[in-house]
DNA sequence: GGAATTTCTTGATCTGAATCAAGCTGCCGG
DNA sequence: CCGGCAGCTTGATTCAGATCAAGAAATTCC
């Protein structure tokens, strides 16, 4: 692989600490790889021969089910995904399509594990990174059973308007009917929920949003820690 | 810690293969206990001080958001939970709450992390394990996201039939009311969800369900490993 | 064993959200 | 510059599921 990107990969949480010689040797097996938009990396159900980087662009996370689909997550750079697939050598539970022009790192699974047995560092972050996930999707599950879907848009906002440190203005990193799927709804009542915020200051526009009052949209949207704080 | 309990816990997955004196060194400092029902032992956003252990009894995991209460699971021996806290010294997501009279062996979480490191064959058990249970979540998720309560409750009554191996008569593990709230439905629902598989062959009689027709409600239920297999 | 409490069920009604059906808007390519 | 097309919005309708209300069944507790 280019050694430009090792830097970057590197860089993760998930390698920074580990052994450099590991380290190389994981590379050796990683290949780089740019894919146009709408390519489908991985199938729901296929083996799992491969730890994914995002390097660059975006990738969404999709299950299906009996026709239905639904939007899991949106994996942005610099993450990996399907980590928990890659250790189990189970098959994926999502598929994996690229939304953008992405640069994806390919690490052979078999590797991660061979590595994983022998480095203890390397041990230690793969496990905090695993529970870090667990707690997210556990988090995931406690906003979309125990609020609404305007809440959830709501604590989805806020969320993002604490991505760019809190700016009033800020625009939505992904299509609205994507974000409607992965907030549990369709893209007709993304819309209407949307104006169902304007009494708590919400303005929009395009994919810009505003938050006029930002003490009166966290009155309603009640975020919490062990909700919306996916850095815990 | 009572010698008897030990076999137990050095049985599940866990820590079946680990090193004896680590093994050891954890049971030391681990205590088991004898919880009547209805207790709260961990409350959500406490901080992880022990992985605990269900010895026997039950306990059920719940969270809450606003004054809205939520099942998130049900534990039941000999299995472990809050695995991911204790890994992550991180808040409890989650409050568990002993359902039935349960004895529960409470292992304190630095040492888990201690022996953690010092431990290959323990770190490569817990990030199973971890993996396990991040799986768990992706799969219930999906359920939650793709199916409808009838759905839900169909695919629900045929895993616990694979449970007792395929009989066509069980009973219920839990109290209605708390698998209305697991399938994100109330307990009015539940009761008319059950009768809504009357057509698919289900029979209810207080908390003792028949299958007549197996095919039948495979038909309507559609299951997939991809969702339903907990065990993979 | 019987009163009291809780859980479960059933029916009636209400509501949040999905679906259906058009328009609208903005973008891409010729 | 202007079709064509995908994504978004809006309104009308339908539907699944929640809520409200009350009665039945099962448990618990004196």
């Amino acid at each position: 692989m280019p050694e430009s990107y090792r830097a970057y990969i590197r860089a993760l949480h998930l390698f920074v600490d580990m052994d450099a010689d590991h380290f190389e040797a994981l590379m050796r097996g990683t290949y780089v790889q740019n894919f146009p938009p709408q390519v489908e990396l991985i199938s729901e159900g296929e083996p799992s021969d491969f730890l994914h980087v995002v390097l660059s662009g975006s990738v969404e996370l999709t299950s299906t089910w009996n026709g239905r689909e639904t939007t899991m997550a949106t994996v942005r750079p610099i993450s990996t995904f399907i980590l928990a697939a890659t250790i189990k050598d189970a098959p994926y539970l999502m598929a994996a399509k690229t939304l953008e022009k992405s640069r994806i790192a390919l690490i052979p699974s078999s590797d991660v594990r061979a590595v994983f047995d022998t480095d203890h560092i390397f041990a230690r972050a793969i496990v905090t990174e695993l529970a870090q996930c667990y707690r997210s999707v556990i988090k995931s599950q406690k906003d979309l059973k125990l609020r609404t879907s305007l809440e959830r848009l709501a604590n989805y906002l806020l969320r993002q308007q604490d991505r760019v440190n809190g700016a009033a203005e800020f625009e939505l990193q992904i299509e609205k009917r994507r974000l409607a799927s992965f907030l549990g709804m369709t893209p007709e009542n993304l819309s209407r929920a949307l104006k169902g915020l304007q009494p708590y200051g919400v303005e929009v526009n395009g994919n810009q949003i505003r938050i006029n009052d930002q003490a009166d949209l966290l009155q309603f949207a009640k975020p919490t820690p062990l909700i919306d704080d996916y850095a815990s």
